[in-house]
DNA sequence: CGGCTTTGACCTGCGC
DNA sequence: GCGCAGGTCAAAGCCG
């Protein structure tokens, strides 16, 4: 909740990041080129000053491995820095006179020496003109960061604000950061007013039963076992419709899962009940639906379908989020899963995405559910990654067919979680059920959501948007997200991050940490990479 | 016998 | 209001 240490941590990691990428634009050649054509090291620590305001500073007291050059570069440093040009004039100014005494000698080695030094100052003067422009561009650069710092930190309060409002407008409002998946506290911002409407049996229907279960009526509303739901006549039917509008919202997301497997279903490490089947319009093959049960009253679902282009490509649509423990190997999937739900539901995040992405927007042909209104996320982790806007419920398509070996899922599971979703995410289950997260945990995790997904899409964003102030704007939103993320994270959401590659919460958040940097890394990267190609 | 699948019926939302 | 399609329920049957 309190900001303050919040924006410190920020600021570290931005250092941090600073300093990775003073090292990383040492030794590339790409990093190298992003000069004005004077000076590809001036430009590089320009750049990087950019993001790091003690950067230069700090490289000056052991940062430098190479000794050599590390003179010219704290003077440029200290000058791009602080941004007085008078710095370079002076010195440039003492060389020339330097270079002046030596030719006071002779009259034409004075001409030449004074030709010389005509052409130095032209270069002085063109050398200082790029200074002033690229400080110019930096004080630019730094009011828009300064804004963005600025909204994120109303934003937060305000949010801050309304979860606090909620959390003390009753005992059963009391139970929801505990008792609501995380997935699910934030997956769709037309949930909000359906959550604070619902009544609070509502809102237990991921409470679950591993803690003995209540035998509470919302504990039956909870658990949809045909067993609670023998003797079900006409009121029962009643109030299974009424839990079933209260719990629509909660099931709105979707994510559909597109893998190339001969088998009736991909094995995700989940146990799933069949409870219906239907044949769906424009497709031949039937369309099989599944709940978890590895839970009682577990709110997910799947849809199992086979494309109708391509018997051999398998649909699975999972919708909600597991309210127990899973294995590991189902948790590598829901954390995809509920990454991708994030993503696609992320609030702001997600319409800034979309007003990002609006200039991109065509019909994939990967997603036969969807025919149109999808934008593609450039994402490492999908080859194909499909946002639908026109289906009945926000869905993204990860189109998992290309994959070396999409068989099963099993086959996905060791894959290296790639730069764009690198998070031990949620996992897709809230163990927060079981375990009541410090007050400031539904903050923590929605930030650590948002962010999370911001950072998948914005780093989308920078590599494939043309509006490179756009992008710089999403990136630099993106790393302030992602300092609050961090803090969020050691601030209590550690104990409840369940990833499947790692055994423990703590590891789990500092694993998470570090590829959350890292991932913000790549992402300045590209940021950088795209300045430079903005300035050719 | 318990758990699961099958399958027809029912409910709900949406478009016309 | 009606029809359609998607989604769900629950009785019946199957299976280990």
């Amino acid at each position: 909740m309190d900001l303050v240490p919040k924006q410190e941590q920020h600021h570290k990691e931005e250092e941090e990041e600073g300093k990775e990428d003073m090292i990383l634009a040492e030794d590339g050649d790409r990093r190298a080129a992003f000069g004005h054509g004077g000076g590809g090291r001036r430009s590089e620590i320009k750049e990087v000053d950019f993001f790091s305001t003690g950067g230069a500073r700090r490289r000056d007291d052991g940062e430098d491995d190479d000794g050599g050059d590390g003179s010219s570069r704290d003077a440029v440093g200290a000058l791009l820095g602080r941004g007085n040009n008078t710095t370079v004039n002076t010195a440039l100014d003492l060389l020339t006179t330097a270079a002046a005494a030596t030719s006071v000698n002779g009259g034409e080695r004075a001409a030449a020496g004074a030709a010389s030094d005509h052409k130095e100052v032209l270069q002085v003067a063109t050398v200082e003109g790029e200074l002033r422009q690229a400080g110019e561009e930096n004080r630019r650069l730094r009011r828009m960061l300064d804004e963005l710092t600025r909204s994120y930190t109303a934003l937060y309060h305000q949010l801050i604000q309304a979860q606090q409002q909620q959390q003390a407008s009753g005992a059963a409002s009391s139970m929801l950061p505990a008792t609501m998946p995380a997935g699910l506290q934030f997956m769709d911002p037309r949930m909000a007013p359906a959550i604070r409407s619902a009544p609070p049996a509502a809102l237990d229907g991921d409470r679950g039963d591993s803690d003995g279960g209540s035998g509470s009526e919302a504990d039956q509303n909870n658990g949809r076992s045909p067993v609670q739901q023998d003797g079900a006549g006409t009121p029962e039917r009643g109030e299974n419709a009424e839990r079933a509008a209260a719990e629509a919202p909660l099931r709105r997301a979707r994510v559909s899962v597109r893998a190339r497997s001969e088998a009736p279903m991909i094995s995700d490490g989940c146990q799933w009940r069949k409870y219906g089947q239907k044949m769906a319009k424009g497709n031949p093959c039937p369309r099989a639906y599944y709940r978890c049960t590895m839970a009682t009253g577990c709110p997910v679902r799947k849809q199992v379908q086979r494309c109708a282009e391509d018997k051999a490509v398998l649909i699975t649509t999972y919708e909600g989020t597991h309210n127990h423990q899973l294995p590991p190997a189902a948790a590598a999937m829901a954390k995809t899963t509920s990454a991708a739900a994030a993503m696609l539901l992320s609030g702001p995040a997600a319409s800034r995405d979309a007003a990002l992405f609006a200039g991109h927007h065509f019909a994939s042909p990967a997603a036969p559910l969807f025919h149109h209104g999808q934008y593609p996320y450039a994402s490492a982790a999908m080859s194909a990654a499909t946002l639908s806007a026109s289906a009945p419920f926000p869905t993204i398509t990860l189109d998992l067919t290309h994959s070396p070996s999409p068989s099963s899922a099993g086959m996905l599971l060791p894959h290296r979680p790639p730069p764009a979703m690198p998070f031990p995410m949620y996992g897709g289950f809230p163990t927060g059920a079981h375990r009541p997260p410090p007050p400031q945990q539904p903050t923590s995790t929605m930030d650590a959501v948002r962010s999370r997904s911001a950072l998948e899409t914005m780093t989308a964003a920078i590599t494939s948007d043309p509006n490179f102030t756009a992008a710089l704007a999403a990136a630099l939103s993106t790393i302030i997200g992602g300092g609050a993320e961090s803090a969020a994270r050691q601030g209590g959401a550690a104990g409840d991050v369940a990833d499947g590659n790692t055994s423990g919460g703590g590891g789990g958040a500092e694993a998470g940490t570090a590829a959350a940097a890292g991932a913000r890394e790549t992402a300045l990267h590209a940021l950088l990479q795209r300045l430079h190609d903005s300035r050719q």
